[in-house]
DNA sequence: TTTTGAGTTGTTCGA
DNA sequence: GTCGAACAACTCAAA
């Protein structure tokens, strides 16, 4: 077989889309006209097999793959899929092809600049941005050091230079691929129901922006509203697509722009900005994991590595498993297991009943969302567990704790959420369902509930757990 | 260098 | 039932 004049690496990581990737682009322009590219995905085993990883991220993963293979054939080339350490494989298909450069998209997570600094030194590797629209350090302060306060960092990210729609990167009409070398076949999810709650793949990314922010009555222009009710599916609910580039970070924040551009009311066009917020949070906390890697095992402050956490095993397999006694908590942890994804709200109030009331180590939340969530990215989730501990930067302040009771009767007023995801509470009324430990035994007994027996006592009582981390906190900050 | 205003997402208590 | 204040003091960002 005559090979291809110039042949290019597209080395895929988190970027599994045609449409607006400069990775691609870059690839094609080193392959040029007559050339090729190749389009590789490395299943890193050191990434795979991590504590860190899940079975329901990585079965959303592998149908992505599926859907990237199906989507390169029909423009004429093809996936290839090895497995192994990315230097080995890489290092091989240089010299069996005579690949004159790989192109990634840069990845700003611990692991990957780790990886990628190695490769650099001597593989023909290059990095685009990409992840996210404003890489680290494009957002700075006047005196050139990173913002560690969300408000002014969005300011100064909103006054940067807007994206436009000639910005986005066409997908190619056609890719021209080698024959060779062949693909392994792309396993099977570990769990065969695992990531059934979404469809992975770039086209149906698309489709759920679209049916989020196009027209008059799109869920964007109620966001400001429904984005904290459990009940409703008010959220895009992208996440997933955004933590593997099946959208492009650019093509979000353009339909976030132009919904707000095209908004009927004041207020839709307020929630459009608010929807637009959450892509900016997750940029800040990027560029917050980037220029501040010591995030990743401790406090952004150190002085909260101090505190003094329950070793409370059976407190957090309750809160694993949905077994805390307060529903609103139980109902999040349970979809959470079972589908991999829940709202910012319920990530919130589950994070705050972990750390504040059952006095359990930030990081052990953490690592247990990381393992369940199929959006997982050690950048927002990271951010979002420091923030809620009150131990990162722009933390909550010490004295917002949540009161699960009050948030299951703001946010889930009927208790319909929870009767979704607890079957045990499905016949409480709303009046009762998110305390139920105050219903008599006799109510207990008519709607089918009975507190200890087929739904738990409340593990800890609430105000008592307040009490105790206020003053727990509070001995950190004297101590200092 | 100093000063000033501000800081995602809450709860509780008492008037 | 509603409403405003208190909950500490600190750090950040910018003038």
């Amino acid at each position: 077989m005559k090979p291809a004049l110039v042949t290019a690496i597209w080395w895929i990581r988190r970027d599994l889309r045609l449409t607006d990737n400069a990775a691609l682009h870059a690839a094609l322009t080193h392959a040029g006209p007559e050339g090729s590219v190749l389009p590789l995905f490395i299943l890193d085993p050191a990434l795979l097999n991590s504590a860190w990883v899940g079975e329901k991220r990585v079965a959303f993963l592998y149908e992505g793959l599926r859907a990237l293979d199906d989507t390169l054939r029909a423009c004429g080339s093809r996936l290839v899929v090895r497995s192994g350490a990315p230097a080995d494989v890489l290092t091989q298909l240089v010299r069996d092809m005579g690949a004159h450069a790989i192109c990634a998209e840069r990845d700003h997570s611990p692991y990957a600049r780790q990886r990628d600094a190695a490769l650099l030194e001597v593989l023909p590797l290059e990095l685009v941005d990409g992840v996210t629209l404003r890489p680290p350090g494009a957002i700075c302060k006047s005196n050139g050091s990173p913002y560690t306060v969300f408000t002014p960092y969005s300011k100064a990210w909103k006054a940067a230079v807007r994206p436009l729609d000639s910005d986005i990167l066409p997908p190619p009409a056609h890719l021209r691929t080698p024959t060779e070398p062949a693909s392994e076949a792309i396993p099977d999810a570990p769990d065969k129901r695992a990531g059934t709650h979404f469809t992975a793949s770039e086209t149906e990314a698309t489709r759920r922006l679209g049916a989020f922010v196009n027209g008059d009555a799109a869920p964007i222009y109620d966001y400001a509203n429904t984005r904290n009710r459990p009940d409703v599916d008010g959220t895009a609910q992208l996440s997933p697509y955004l933590r593997f580039g099946m959208l492009s970070a650019r093509t979000a924040v353009l339909a976030a722009y132009t919904a707000q551009a095209r908004a009927p009311s004041a207020d839709a066009a307020h929630s459009a900005e608010s929807w637009l917020n959450e892509l900016i949070w997750r940029e800040f906390y990027v560029q917050i994991l980037e220029a501040f890697p010591h995030v990743r095992s401790g406090a952004f402050r150190p002085v909260y590595n101090e505190i003094a956490w329950a070793d409370d095993e059976k407190g957090f397999a309750a809160w694993c498993n949905g077994r805390t006694g307060y529903p609103i908590v139980d109902a999040a942890m349970r979809q959470l297991r079972a589908t991999g994804w829940i709202h910012n709200r319920l990530r919130m109030i589950a994070a705050s009943f972990l750390v504040k009331d059952l006095l359990i180590d930030w990081r052990q939340g953490e690592r247990w969302f990381m393992q369940q969530l199929v959006d997982g990215d050690p950048a927002a989730n990271n951010g979002g567990w420091q923030w809620t501990a009150g131990v990162g930067t722009d933390a909550a302040p010490y004295f917002r704790i949540f009161n699960p009771v009050s948030q299951g009767r703001k946010f889930d007023a009927q208790g319909d959420y929870v009767r979704r995801w607890l079957p045990e509470l499905a016949h409480l009324p709303a009046a009762s369902i998110h305390d139920p430990w105050t219903l008599g035994d006799d109510a207990q007994s008519r709607l089918g509930c009975r507190i200890g027996d087929n739904y738990p006592a409340p593990i800890v009582d609430h105000a008592c757990a307040r009490a105790r981390v206020l003053d727990t906190f509070a001995a950190v900050r004297s101590a200092e």
